[in-house]
DNA sequence: CCGCGATATTACGTCAACCGTAACGTAGGA
DNA sequence: TCCTACGTTACGGTTGACGTAATATCGCGG
């Protein structure tokens, strides 16, 4: 109950975008954009959608609100949780796509047989 | 229509899993359990219902049937769709742990400037 | 001898997250 | 004028994961 590990790619990838100084939504979603290379583009409902999710939660953070133009931009910033729990996220990540690269590598060579684990 | 990229951990991790030799249901359950090192368990509906799933889009296939004291044993096997499909999947995994990683370094020596990306 | 755990699969119902799109409003360029 | 960029809100829909129970055989401990 106080575990909740697994977060899908949008989720990890907002968190990612605040790792620098706090953006907004849309900057957010441009950031996201920036550094998937383009192969990740957040639809509106996710990328609010998580938002709301993570402040609730405590990883990020409302830094500011700014009115441009009759334009409200909301401001977020990563928060220390935040930032730990992406950090577990990035080792989770490793592990698994060095499990799966160990598997395809074996297999690529013939070698059939499974290690028990690390 | 002919991307579908994002995959969850689950799912992952039964790629995986059958990198090796093929395996019936309840061993890649096992075999999951091994290799994420004992925080990954599926339940029963997450494994069958990721089968049925991989099976139908073709990254994996029945190798074959067995009867074992009267309790089947259905064994599935990677296909090179799958293999191809899972290594796609470890490179997008390694480029979002990387990314994180670099901003979480930022983050941590003060530097604030984002840049572009790769 | 009875219950429990391991072995194996099927079959639910539920929920969280993602997806897509429309709506609302300003502002600037083709 | 229409379309795009900016920026957020508000839906409805789909999917994958989750949890648990049903079914059935077997072996072990009490």
């Amino acid at each position: 109950m106080l575990v909740m590990p697994p977060m899908q790619e949008p989720t990890f990838l907002v968190l990612t975008a605040l790792t620098g100084e706090p953006l907004h939504g849309y900057g957010i979603l441009q950031q996201v954009t920036a550094l998937s290379g383009g192969t990740v583009v957040l639809g509106a409902g996710t990328l609010y959608g998580a938002l709301d999710r993570l402040t609730e939660q405590g990883l990020i953070a409302v830094e500011r609100e700014e009115a441009v133009d009759g334009r409200l931009r909301r401001y977020y910033r990563l928060t220390d949780e935040g930032a730990g729990r992406l950090s577990v996220e990035v080792e989770r990540l490793r592990r698994n796509a060095n499990a799966a690269a160990a598997g395809l590598r074996r297999r690529a060579t013939g070698n059939v047989t499974l290690p028990g684990l690390a």
